[in-house]
DNA sequence: GTGCGGCTAGTTTTT
DNA sequence: CTAGCCGCAC
């Protein structure tokens, strides 16, 4: 058998990909790759898979977890033209049963379907997105009096993180609140109850949130019978980005493969980005130990990616880190271009340099694909937005808001998921107040009366029509009870839904034109799914990026400039980066510089975009930077600076500069706010 | 009870 | 600027 695909892999990955595999069973003990930015992770892994296929390994059981549902189809892709080398045209049928490969949520929800009547979980269960988990802890909130107290209690938000960071990095309420969220430790008492009655209106209603499809799974396998049913489905099992992995998604590992066989796990310490979401690097750094013999550990350092300017800019970065665990990358692509630190005036000339900059690039062969913007906060690149679409370049955005959270998207799927789980308070509540006439009150009762009945959507049939709903009422019942029969199959559900809606639509929202526009996107996106089971949990779980506002979403053959927030760029690569607001404020962002372990954070994300980049790499620094909320003629705004990231030392890795070089018009412009250097304009007009 | 108008406060990153 | 809250009029 042909193993030529192993030869153009250097010698620590092909250690990484061959480890364990044609031993005896005992041989494939775990594996941790420490595997630096831009070394070929992606890559490895997916020569790993396709060896371990290649060597006889059932693909059905190997189970591969990435962190979102776009890295796990492109692992897939990639394992399929390596496999096709060596297998041929049989390869196709091989990685189609590559079938558990998915995010740890995305893996969990469909395990918990398979075994759910046997941890008594109503299989219908639906899942609620973020939105609907602050909202369900808003009505519970609200019920247990928090919302009137004398002193301000925490918000629905702030409610749902605690309770979120609590379980996920399982560690006892009092830590998490002395720790993290110090200026509410008074409501102790107060946050324990109210979890407890989230939880339990959780159960009653037969939904689970982001976190208990963790959460049920971890306690699923700690029932020893059930976690060798399910670590027995899996020879092996393979995570990516494990830096981002929370204290819970360990323990479900670590439950699922005790002993560690067929475990492999990759991740880069320098990376970690996500300890918002109570990821924490402690799991890379305690995985060796946490089997024994201890797990062996392979080290990636040679990066492919980048030019050697912009990898000595990156380390700098990174080496001023408090800890690192990890060593410096490095490479043999040697480049005369040290990455730029432009300093431009202030936003807008900001937006008009890159414009510029990137069509410059494409005159010079580069794809405007091949080319990204990145940020720290969706909102900063608004005004590059207004700009691309002034001058007519496609782009598309990643990151910030999603195509879910608008309104009129979240009504529709409301009355989908309404029909799928009677009992989902959230849905319901939210459906029933689009009828004229019914609010809160009217809506609580109505949902109070069905919730006993085995088929509640029956008994919303024996209720009076209550008294200011009018014709509403019976079409709405009509609809509810033929979406539960589905006797009209798929995607004809969602149309039927979304005909029921329009004239809703219409009384309520302005706008409805777009919106609309909106709700045809959502059912062609629909018409791409099995059911409305499968449509539902797979759009709660990997929503789509982009809205119809942002002016013309290109199609995925055309050319686009990429626009995106660092934590979306991850595992990412453009010949050409752009990095928008390197200024303190920005990043670190103004939220962040609380503890250091923060700070640390927003150094390493600076880092990760930096190291997005191949050739060429331009971080620019405006000077004025205008606050948010004001005026589109208001000048409220501070002076801004580098961020404290770049301290004078690291300035020898860049090419300072400014833009534009000469710029009396720009002057011009803001004269009323800056005073004009007149002299300078005057040997101005002779240049 | 609903629905509207006016007021205030807050405002990152994402499965 | 906007989401969410409160108080008022139907």
């Amino acid at each position: 058998m042909s193993t030529s695909y192993l030869e153009k892999l250097n010698d620590r990955q092909r250690c990484a990909v061959e480890h364990g595999v044609g031993q005896d069973e005992t041989g494939a003990g775990p594996l941790l790759i420490i595997a630096g930015a831009g070394s070929g992770k992606t890559n490895t892994l997916a020569h790993r898979v396709a060896h371990l296929i290649v060597n006889g390994a059932d693909p059905r059981r190997i189970l591969l977890m990435t962190f979102s549902r776009r890295a796990a189809a492109e692992m897939s892709r990639r394992v399929e033209r390596i496999c096709a080398q060596v297998l041929g045209a049989n390869s196709a049928a091989m990685t189609e049963a590559l079938t558990w490969a998915g995010t740890f949520h995305g893996i969990g929800a469909r395990l918990l379907r398979i075994y759910a009547e046997q941890i008594g979980l109503g299989v219908d269960f639906t899942i609620h997105d973020r939105e609907d988990s602050a909202d369900l802890m808003n009505l519970v909130r609200h019920e247990l009096g928090f919302s009137k107290t004398e002193s301000r209690f925490p918000t629905k938000g702030t409610c749902l993180a605690i309770y979120s960071r609590t379980v996920n990095s399982e560690t006892p309420l009092n830590d998490v609140l002395r720790n993290w969220y110090p200026w509410v430790a008074s409501w102790e008492e107060q946050l324990k109850q109210l979890f407890s009655g989230y939880v339990e209106a959780k159960q009653a209603q037969n939904v689970l949130d982001y976190d208990d499809l963790l959460l049920y799974w971890a306690q699923m396998v700690s029932d020893p019978s059930l976690a060798e049913d399910i670590g027995n489905r899996f020879d092996h099992v393979l995570v990516d980005e494990y830096q981002d992995t929370n204290k819970l998604q360990s323990s479900v590992l670590l439950a699922l493969k005790p002993g560690g066989r067929g475990l492999t796990v990759v991740g880069d310490d320098a990376q970690s980005i996500y300890s918002f979401r109570a990821a924490t690097v402690r799991n890379i750094l305690d995985f060796p130990a946490a089997f024994s013999p201890p797990a062996d550990v392979i080290t990636l350092d040679r990066n492919y990616r980048s030019t050697q300017t912009i990898l000595a800019a990156a380390n700098g970065v990174i080496e001023l880190a408090r800890e690192r665990f990890t060593k410096n990358l490095w490479t043999d692509r040697q480049s005369a271009d040290r990455p730029k630190l432009l300093t431009v005036k202030d936003e807008r000339d900001q937006a008009n340099y890159i414009v510029e900059q990137v069509l410059a690039n494409r005159e010079t062969g580069m794809l405007l694909k091949q080319q990204a913007v990145l940020f720290r906060t969706s909102s900063h690149s608004g005004q590059l937005e207004v700009e691309l679409t002034r001058r007519n370049i496609p782009f598309v955005k990643f990151g910030g808001l999603k195509f879910l959270d608008s309104a009129h998207v979240k009504d529709l799927l409301a009355v989908l998921r309404f029909a799928q789980n009677p009992r989902d308070r959230v849905a319901g509540f939210r459906l029933l107040q689009m009828l004229p006439g019914i609010g809160p009150q009217t809506a609580g009762k109505i949902l109070d009366a069905i919730a006993a009945d085995p088929e509640p959507l029956m008994a919303l049939g024996e209720i009076p029509a209550p008294p200011k709903s009018g014709q509403d009422w019976g079409s709405f019942v009509d609809l509810l009870q033929a979406l539960r029969k589905s006797g009209s199959g798929w995607p004809a559900e969602i149309a039927m839904a979304r005909t029921w809606y329009e004239p809703h639509l219409e009384r309520m929202h302005e706008d409805a034109e777009t919106r609309r526009a909106d709700l045809m996107q959502l059912e062609q996106i629909a018409a791409g799914y099995p059911g409305r089971e499968r449509f539902l949990t797979e759009l709660t779980l990997d929503p789509p990026d982009a809205t119809s506002d942002q002016s013309g979403v290109p199609l995925l053959d055309e050319d686009y400039l990429v626009l995106s927030t660092i934590h979306s760029a991850k595992g990412q690569e453009w010949r050409s980066v752009f990095m928008l607001n390197v200024v303190d404020g920005c990043i670190p962002s103004d939220l962040s510089t609380g503890t250091s372990h923060d700070l640390e954070e927003e150094r390493r994300l600076l880092y990760v975009g930096m190291t997005r980049a191949k050739d060429s790499l331009t971080l620019i620094v405006p000077q004025r930077f205008f606050t948010s909320g004001q005026h589109a003629q208001g000048d409220r705004h501070v002076y801004a600076s580098r961020t404290r990231f770049i301290p004078a030392t690291l300035l020898q890795f860049f090419e300072s500069g400014t833009w534009p070089t000469v710029s009396p018009a720009a002057s011009e412009r803001s004269a009323n706010q800056i005073r004009i250097d007149v002299a300078a304009r005057m040997r101005g007009m002779w240049k």
